[in-house]
DNA sequence: AACCTGTCCAACCGCCAACCA
DNA sequence: GTGGTTGGCGGTTGGACAGGT
């Protein structure tokens, strides 16, 4: 499995491994040692370059290799390694006897990174999702697109309900920042099972990472912490939460001629040289972007919540939050 | 039963840093 | 200092498989 029929390339075979050749390689690496990986499998009689052997022997012919699922302590710790290295999976494989990069970095993209999202966490900064804006863009496009299709021009109306929509998205991860908030507030005051968490676990944001919460929720780990408050399932019943519609100047452009290139160009109001276009949000909101929450190289350790943070989140979007009587309680 | 769709994961690719002549 | 080689890493691919229609 895994690749296409074996070809042969330069006369070296690729493609899945036979069970012979795992034996060829097995049997010569207990005697010999891998010494030069690039002479290797002249010496084993392997019709293979150096690097897939490699590759094989140390991603699965390994006699220290973990097979089967992970543990929920691996996964733990997977969660925590990774918020500190970030995509840095052989570093996070050293912390894991057993497990290769391979396998970690597969269970990554496959299981953890879409438990985060449905948590509400972006998997790359483990901090709640406040890419908001990052996908204003995409109903936009989709809007663009059926009208395109459909030959139905954009009117106020559709304009109006998406801006509706996009209100509605951000009530939604407003809220899901309340509830981040009410956890860390929560587990100051020793009222629930958040007790447990103390401040010096927290983020310098006082938010709770993923782990925290997987840990007290670890009931409903797929479950968004939306769904899982008070037994409400349905995004309809969220509170009104009052968030100024001020807030969130959207300006949807009209034509469909402004599409533009393969970055969709409508989405954006920027010079066509390349350089950082703007968000299609009126210059004179004083909203910073959301996505500034953000907006760290993922790849870089220090961009992440553990690293410290920028500052309370409130301080991101004082008209947005204080606007509201929940956070005035919280403040 | 046949087809479709999404998921899993072994294997490949391209890039980069370390090493060596 | 330079260029070639090697090993290692992270991202991506695509066939096998499972579950749904």
């Amino acid at each position: 499995m895994g690749r296409s029929p074996s070809s042969v390339e330069n006369g070296l075979k690729k493609g899945p491994w036979t069970p012979e050749e795992d034996q060829k390689l097995v049997q010569y690496i207990q005697e010999n040692g891998h010494g030069s990986w690039r002479a290797l499998p002249k010496h084993a009689g392997l019709n293979r370059c150096g690097k897939s052997c490699r590759l094989r022997w140390t991603n699965y012919l390994r006699p220290d290799i973990k097979r089967g699922k992970f543990s929920q302590e691996e996964e733990q710790t997977i969660l925590h390694l990774h918020s500190i290295l970030g995509n840095k999976w052989s570093a996070i494989a050293t912390n894991l006897p057993g497990r290769t990069d391979n396998e970690i970095k597969n269970f990554w993209n496959t299981h953890l990174k879409k438990k985060l999202i449905q948590m509400g966490f972006d998997p790359m900064t483990h901090r709640p999702r406040t890419d908001f804006f990052a996908t204003l863009p995409q109903l936009i496009a989709l809007a663009n697109l059926r009208e395109l299709v459909d030959g139905h021009p954009w009117d106020d109306h559709a304009a109006a309900r998406l801006q509706a929509e996009a209100v509605r998205a951000a009530r939604l991860q407003y809220f899901q920042y309340l509830l981040q908030s009410a956890a860390a507030m929560a587990s100051n005051s020793n009222t629930n099972s958040l007790s447990t968490i103390t401040t010096s676990d927290m983020d310098p944001t006082g938010l709770l990472s993923p782990l925290q919460v997987l840990s007290f929720a670890s009931d409903v780990p797929t479950t968004s912490p939306i769904e899982s408050i008070g037994g409400q399932s349905q995004i309809s019943q969220l509170p009104d939460l009052h968030i100024p519609c001020s807030s969130f100047d959207v300006q949807p452009i009209m034509s469909s001629d402004t599409i533009q290139g393969s970055n969709f160009g409508f989405l954006s109001q920027g010079d066509p040289s390349g350089t950082p276009r703007t968000p299609l949000i009126s210059p004179h909101s004083s909203l910073p972007p959301l996505t500034d929450l953000s907006a760290g190289n993922p790849g870089d350790a220090c961009s992440t919540s553990s690293c410290g943070g920028t500052g309370s989140p409130l301080s991101f979007w004082p008209e947005l939050l204080l606007d509201d009587p929940f956070m005035t309680e919280f403040a």
